[in-house]
DNA sequence: CTGATGACTATAG
DNA sequence: CCTATAGCCATCA
């Protein structure tokens, strides 16, 4: 799989996380069909080209906490874009249990993104 | 090819 | 909770 392929795959699950629900870079990978790929979601991140509308402040650790230094600037920014929809941001870290977005099997099944089953293996 | 990098993660102390 | 460490893996110089 090129990257290309790679990082639509998850701009795809990215797209899906609802607003007011964060997910992690290992989820976003793993839902993306990429095991192990949490730097490559962030790598894939760090790409976006300016204008994109994809929301990428509802990505952060597995912790919990945001993946920027407290106090940055894309910090700032991204723990305000969350707390705009709700989602509590104290010292920089989310609850995971309350906001961590859990899609379930039927949104899985119904909404794969395109290439799910295409000449993807090895 | 080789080694460094990083918006990561799991584990241990 | 925090730091340290060791995996991880596509990219890049």
């Amino acid at each position: 799989m090129d990257r290309e392929q790679r990082n639509r795959r998850i701009y795809a699950v990215i797209e899906d996380i609802p607003p007011g629900r964060v997910a992690s870079y290992g989820q976003v990978a793993d839902i993306a069909g990429i095991p192990r790929g949490a730097r490559q979601v962030a790598y894939a991140l760090r790409c976006l080209p300016s204008g994109h509308t994809l929301p990428w402040f509802r990505i952060i650790t597995a912790s919990g906490k945001l993946a920027f230094e407290r106090g940055s600037t894309p910090f700032i920014t991204q723990r305000d874009k969350l707390r705009a929809e709700g989602v509590r941001v104290d010292k920089g870290k989310v609850s995971m249990r309350e906001f961590r977005w859990q899609p379930d099997l039927d949104e899985l099944l119904w909404k794969p993104s395109d290439a799910w089953d295409e000449g993807e293996q090895e």
